[in-house]
DNA sequence: TCGATTGTCTAGCGGTGCTAGGATCGGGTC
DNA sequence: GACCCGATCCTAGCACCGCTAGACAATCGA
């Protein structure tokens, strides 16, 4: 038995080193680089090897952002834990948030713009993608005020912040004043 | 003289065939059904008379994002001027917002998700773009509360509202709820 | 009527995601 | 030790992509 253990072992890790290039090569270059024999080659392995780990590539992009999901709830809890008092973590929240999507752009499309064929809002959602949203739900969920579901809430802030991650990356919005406006969604969004 | 003028025109007329055809194709079966190949069958010449044109399909996603964001002004500007009040004209900014998002996904997309090669944000922006945020910002300005830049709060609530649209859209938001958020959103963000 | 210019097309380049089918290599059995 | 069989991997190729060089035809001015 331990022979084909150790070849099941050999596999998980092939199937890790393809994801874990797959990012690599996109936050360097951008998903358009990542074409599957450009990253057959960088795992020194032909094309046909990725197929056998994943159905295409919009599954490699999938694992990718399930992994993101991961370290991002873990970011998040990082922040928020260190906070004092129902605004210092709300601040941080957001500040985490943002952050996460600007040191990792490649893989926060990979989670929220890029087609990883992965359910959301649902029952069979992947449980890291729910963890990362039970991470924002912690936070957010105190200070949706009176009257108000606290996952609803968590959702509308989830996706103001949403929108100025991707509006300023793709230069829609200038960058210079994130801060301002992440205090201005904290300050008016925020029941304190 | 005439004839020079002619052809001028059945060339800017074939330009806009073009654009026409690809926002048409887009909106029917999405931007990456929207190939050169394909584009020059539908309009019944050769590839080759598209680049006589536009540079590269960057362009003519380009080209729709300005007919869109011209659109999308007009929709805007019409929505606000039958309501009264404050709220209600943010209300009805914010409804007209995602609803056009809604109803026009393919020229959203071109607007704010992909690469169409436009300046946004800047002194060359081109006018269509500007004129859509200042139509944004003509209604939101004034709810902006003392204290806050009209513009600075404009784009935030402008980053509120695309998050929602993309968010929704790409089935990370469950779309029940839409109109509470959007209520939410006015009620907390908006000085009244 | 002839040459030049303009307009358009055919054909092809290097790239993409993905897959069929053959080669190779290892372990298990006689 | 020889053989077979299954797993594993690669070569080669499909249809498609954005884009362009160069041939060809039509039209214009002289």
């Amino acid at each position: 038995m331990s022979l084909q253990e150790r070849k099941q072992r050999e596999r998980a890790d092939r199937a890790r080193l393809i994801v874990a290039t797959a990012r690599e090569l996109a936050e360097q270059q951008g998903w358009d680089a990542v074409t599957t024999r450009r990253l057959a080659e960088r795992i020194e392995y032909s094309q046909p090897v990725l197929y056998s780990h994943f159905r295409g590539k919009r599954e490699i992009i999938g694992a990718v952002a399930l992994e993101g999901a991961a370290e991002m709830a873990v970011a998040l809890r990082a922040a928020t834990a260190a906070a004092d008092g129902p605004r210092a973590r709300v601040v941080a929240l957001a500040r985490a948030y943002l952050e996460f999507a600007e040191r990792n752009p490649a893989v926060y499309d990979a989670m929220f713009q890029l087609d990883g064929g992965l359910a959301f809002a649902r029952e069979d959602t992947p449980e890291p993608l729910k963890d990362a949203f039970a991470a924002l739900l912690e936070s957010l969920g105190e200070v949706a005020g009176d009257g108000v579901h606290p996952g609803l809430f968590t959702e509308t802030f989830w996706a103001a912040l949403h929108g100025l991650a991707t509006l300023t990356r793709a230069g829609r919005l200038p960058p210079e004043h994130t801060g301002h406006r992440v205090e201005l969604l904290v300050d008016r969004l925020a029941v304190l």
